[in-house]
RNA sequence: GCACGGGUGGCCGAGUGGCUAAUGGCGUCAGACUGUAAAUCUGAUCUCUUCGGAGUACGGCGGUUCGAAUCCGUCCCCGUGCA
């Protein structure tokens, strides 16, 4: 049962399996099986920091197929407080969702709140954006609060540094990203939980050498690339991509953190990254552009008042098929909730659709 | 008819002699957004321009003043009260 470790100590999620089902050049289709069902990946995840996709329902998602959705524990722990959802029996219960959640540690939040943090070895003090109260948070305390909330997958704690930092900088922080790890290996203590080691180490090649080799050695369920897509340009990306994907080992899933455009999700399949998640597809629908084959729509601008057809011709979504861009645009420039609402669940749509079309393809061979 | 109060840029509304092409807000136009402190944020928004400026603007007309959205006269319009 479960995936046996390449070291002896390793501790494994013993409901969790991967399988790789088929290959293309590096692309990678499989089947990510977990406690709370089976995911096929490549996979978009859709962010839920607030144990809620905003502005759709769980009922909605799953029309959608959203197979696994994003979680923060960070955000989870300031509001409404483990303890709510445990009594809750967990976040699958708390927000009807019964199909896998994996929970982001709060690493990125730690690095977005800029001033109001400060990172130790040890840990990260910071205080609260909510109500400037003072928290610490460890590798350890982060594991036992992912533990208490109950996700499918739970990610270590990690130190990300914007782009561009000093190879110094970088290194810093991909070290102290690995010796957090080992701790969060050490501190796990739920095999109904996978947990997922991040690799670092900015835009130096060696560094995400280092790291993804250091933090395999540790042994993890899986493997995220994170610290990417924070500042640099997509051409400095992919190469990194390209770099841990080569390093990681076959095995394992492979998730890309926090990233993104369609076409960042293209480059990344063809390196053999498995998962994603990426704000980008709700956040721009809430911010009244529209995810298309064409690229971005942004509904909101004057040509389209008047222009009858639908967002996209060629998507089946009840969005394009039910209603035109002049009614979208009417509805965004009145702030209408259901602008919000019609465009999240068309880029969802949108970006669910996409990965099936990458999956088949590599299926097809 | 009389007495007060008021008429400011697409709208609302500050401003009571020069620092005012005129604070704000709304609207409008555009841009940004990549492990969500984000249904958010940023910029532009009288006209023309060789980007140095120039012109026209605070109900109309006239006046005082070196200088007026701001003071005076008069006319028009709106609100409230009294006849």
């Amino acid at each position: 049962m479960g995936n046996e470790g390449l070291y002896s100590d390793e501790k494994v999620c013993s409901s969790m399996k991967f399988e790789v089902v088929a290959t293309k050049g590096k692309a990678r289709a499989g089947v990510l099986t977990l406690p709370h069902g089976t995911v096929e990946t490549p996979v978009f995840m859709p962010v839920g920091t607030l144990a809620t996709v905003k502005a759709i329902t769980q009922r909605e998602l799953g029309e959608l197929g959203a197979q696994i959705i994003l979680n923060n524990a960070f955000h989870l722990y300031l509001r409404p407080g483990v303890e709510i959802v445990k009594a809750a029996g967990g976040v699958h219960r708390f927000q009807n969702w019964k199909r896998p959640i994996l929970t982001d540690s709060g690493g990125f939040q730690v690095f977005s709140l800029a001033k109001l943090r400060k990172i130790t070895d040890d840990g990260v003090h910071f205080q609260s954006p909510v109500d400037g109260s003072k928290h610490f948070f460890t590798p350890e305390s982060v594991i036992e609060l992912e533990e208490g909330l109950g996700p499918d997958i739970a990610m270590v704690l990690d130190d990300v540094v914007a782009n561009p930092a000093t190879h110094e900088q970088a290194a810093l922080a991909m070290r102290r990203s690995v010796a957090w790890a080992q701790r969060a290996a050490n501190y796990r203590s739920r095999d109904d939980q996978a947990v997922f080691g991040i690799v670092q180490g900015g835009l130096y090649e060696d560094l995400r050498i280092e790291s993804a080799q250091s933090t395999v050695q540790i042994g993890f369920d899986g493997y995220a690339i994170g610290g990417l897509s924070v500042g640099e340009k997509p051409e400095e990306m992919y190469p990194m991509v390209d770099t841990c994907c080569r390093v990681l080992p076959a095995e394992k899933p492979r998730y890309l953190m926090g990233v993104g455009t369609p076409r960042d999700l293209r480059e990344a399949v063809a390196s053999g990254v498995d998962m994603f998640d990426c704000v980008l597809p709700t956040r721009l629908a809430r911010h009244g552009v529209a995810v298309t084959e064409e690229g971005n729509l942004n509904l909101v601008n004057a040509r389209h008042k008047t222009d009858f057809g639908p967002v996209d011709v060629h998507c089946e979504c009840p969005t394009c098929r039910e209603y035109s861009r002049a009614y979208l645009h009417h509805l965004i420039k009145c702030r209408e909730i259901l602008a919000s609402r019609l465009l999240t669940y068309h880029n969802i749509h949108f970006y669910l659709s996409l990965m099936r079309s990458l999956r088949a393809d590599i299926m097809a061979g």
